[in-house]
DNA sequence: CGTGTAAGGAATTCTGACACG
DNA sequence: CGTGTAAGGAATTCTGACACG
């Protein structure tokens, strides 16, 4: 049950301009990506955008595909499809472990 | 021979007011420690200080010393010593590496 | 010694919009 | 559709300095 939620690879704390550097990309792309969709970056109270180094390697790989004349709407389907896998896999592993715990729980008494 | 430089932990892509919000210090005393090279944030073309997740430890390990009076003074050289303990370990491993090469050497002729 | 603060300037970021192809 | 750009404003960051205790 333990929880290491703040992994340095998912903590939101680059701000766009070190974006743009770390990914070659323009600040418009950058925030044109967001708005299909493609990625999630933080908000501080002021409201400037914040990044996590996955955010940075989610660009990159939509780089590659647009590169490749991959429109955003096909990036956002892909991504969606990724999303649903890893929902089942979490649901499956969630009952998997409920099912041992109840095992435990009969042998314990 | 591999080389994975950039893990995220090592990585300066964070700037001073994110830091502040991480570690709860002022922007004033941030750049304190820095002159007192306790830290060493990177700069950007433009100037603007980019830190590490590595560099906001330190910062918070700082301000435990601090809150227990610990003068900056102290920190640097405890800040010293333990670099010392790592080059020297360092070195060692480099010998080995290099006695372990060798008697590979010899062998494969 | 360690930290706050006001000062002046430069660089950053934000949004909404127009342009182009 | 995807990206550039100019516009206006707000927030950030930088340095060097004075203040205080």
């Amino acid at each position: 049950m333990s929880n290491e939620s703040s992994s340095y690879k998912e903590k939101k704390v680059i701000s766009i301009g070190t974006v743009k550097d770390l990914t070659g990309l323009s600040v418009r792309q950058i925030r044109y990506y967001e708005e299909r969709n493609l990625i999630f970056p933080a908000r501080t109270e002021k409201g400037t955008r914040k990044y996590s180094f996955s955010d940075v390697e989610m660009l990159m790989s939509i780089a590659d595909k647009r590169e490749d004349g991959v429109q955003t709407h096909e990036i956002r389907k892909e991504l969606k499809k990724a999303e649903e896998r890893t929902r089942k896999e979490q649901l499956r592993d969630t009952m998997i472990r409920g099912q041992l715990n109840a095992h435990f729980n009969m042998i314990k008494r």
